[in-house]
DNA sequence: GCGACAG
DNA sequence: ATCTTGTCGC
């Protein structure tokens, strides 16, 4: 199965190519191209790391401030554009801007499809009393397929834990990535991943590492999965994407969509909230219940450390532990 | 420099 | 998330 870059990967390659020679654009205008300018830092990512191999003017693409790509200096200068200091001079008068860029609003439209699916959301227990909880999380690396072309690849993984919080079952799965990290599209971007390990394996529900409904449109991670598989999800984050924190309570647009659960009296909290098909009680409930004494919740703590990628020399049939 | 947006 | 040296604390 040849690897291909998912669509936001083109996109992104497609707006650096409309580029003409001798002017230039950044990575933001390429983001807005996109319909999102929280892209931006993804697309720095993607040109920088594809754009050569990929043949398209990668030089060519720079920040809002003028800074150039490492290398790009001897090409800006072939086409006349002046760098000093690592910058750019005239980026205003060579810019193209995101208008005249030729890419698809791609993640205008995935935004619309989380709109859409986040009125799937049900926040009621499924299950009342969970015994199998599925941790997931997913781990990436850049890889170069059999033409040499760097590709980002996906290691999705799920650990099952019974109430002692012993394992009892898991998964790895590993895929090309779909598309790059950006803020808000994460379950855009994991789902194929952790769609493939968890549909392999029986439990009552999934925690993942990310948010549930805590998200600019109610629609995280953990219920990007639970809708899409139609299956019990929560999400436990490190750190906080919307709201404010009242108490234990995560609070957004007027509403509760998570808590911020201390672990100890001064140390950060963990956020916590429902997916699909469990409650906001019932969230923090589970999680209390299955965290072992550690911040991050032993399910999600044990994906975590499954789905990293072997270092070289190390571990067995490319897996880090067996299962 | 500030603000900050999961992974 | 990944890249990475040393450092702090249970």
């Amino acid at each position: 199965m040849p690897l291909r870059p998912g669509p936001v990967y083109v996109e992104i390659l497609r707006a650096a190519d409309s580029v003409p020679r001798g002017r230039l654009t950044t990575f933001g205008e390429i983001a807005r191209t996109l319909g999102d300018y929280r892209a931006a830092k993804a697309v720095a990512e993607v040109i920088s790391v594809m754009g050569r191999a990929y043949g398209v003017p990668w030089h060519r693409v720079v920040s809002s401030r003028g800074e150039i790509l490492r290398g790009a200096e001897e090409f800006l200068r072939e086409e006349g554009v002046v760098v000093k200091g690592g910058r750019v001079v005239d980026l205003t008068r060579r810019l193209v801007e995101a208008g005249e860029l030729e890419a698809r609003p791609i993640l205008a439209e995935m935004r619309r499809t989380q709109r859409i699916l986040a009125e799937r959301v049900i926040l009621e227990d499924e299950v009342e009393r969970p015994e199998l909880v599925a941790g997931a999380d997913v781990a990436y690396r850049w890889e170069r397929d059999e033409g040499g072309l760097p590709v980002e690849v996906a290691r999705g993984a799920v650990v099952v834990v019974d109430t002692d919080l012993r394992v009892v079952d898991g998964s790895i799965q590993i895929s090309p990535a779909v598309m790059p990290y950006v803020p808000t599209y994460l379950g855009f971007r994991e789902f194929p991943a952790l769609a493939r390990a968890l549909s392999r394996l029986s439990f009552d529900v999934a925690m993942m590492d990310g948010h549930g409904i805590a998200h600019p449109v109610f629609f995280g991670e953990a219920s990007h999965v639970g809708v899409c598989l139609d299956i019990p999800a929560l999400g436990v984050a490190k750190r906080r994407l919307v709201g404010k924190i009242r108490g234990e309570e995560l609070i957004y647009m007027t509403r509760q969509v998570g808590w911020a659960l201390p672990v100890k009296p001064e140390g950060r909290p963990v956020y916590v909230s429902p997916g699909h098909k469990v409650s906001l009680e019932g969230s923090a409930k589970i999680v209390k219940k299955f965290r072992g004494g550690t911040r991050i919740p032993t399910p999600v703590r044990l994906a975590h450390k499954l789905a990293e990628f072997p270092k070289p020399g190390e571990g067995r049939f490319g897996e880090t532990s067996s299962l």
